[in-house]
DNA sequence: ACCCTGACATTGA
DNA sequence: GTCAATGCCAGGG
């Protein structure tokens, strides 16, 4: 699953259900994962459905986006526009 | 084995 | 658009 986190192009994003359906599993496993293993993967390029994203990072993964180019909007990314359905 | 908790998603109010 | 309830999978006590 890592490899299709890899996969997302910078200045994009996708989300954690996105993710799960690739590599075909549920979208808490992809957050488990990334969140223990992460750090080697851009993670700051996968956010929830609605394109918030997790408490514990959210401030560092806005401005990682941010840096990319990448629209927010009121604290959530805006999918509809840089959206990676893979 | 049972219960609680969490970088989640979907649905209905 | 925001909130609560329900479903889901895996870890830890």
């Amino acid at each position: 699953m890592f490899d299709a986190v890899e996969e997302i192009p910078p200045g994009r994003v996708s989300t954690y259900g996105a993710i799960g359906r690739l590599v075909g599993v549920g979208p808490r496993r992809v957050a488990r994962a990334l969140s223990q293993g992460g750090g080697a993967v851009p993670w700051y390029r996968v956010v929830r459905a609605d394109g918030s994203m997790a408490e514990p990072v959210r401030v560092r993964q806005m401005e990682l986006l941010a840096a990319e180019g990448v629209p927010v909007r009121n604290g959530k990314v805006v999918l509809a526009a840089v959206g990676w359905p893979g």
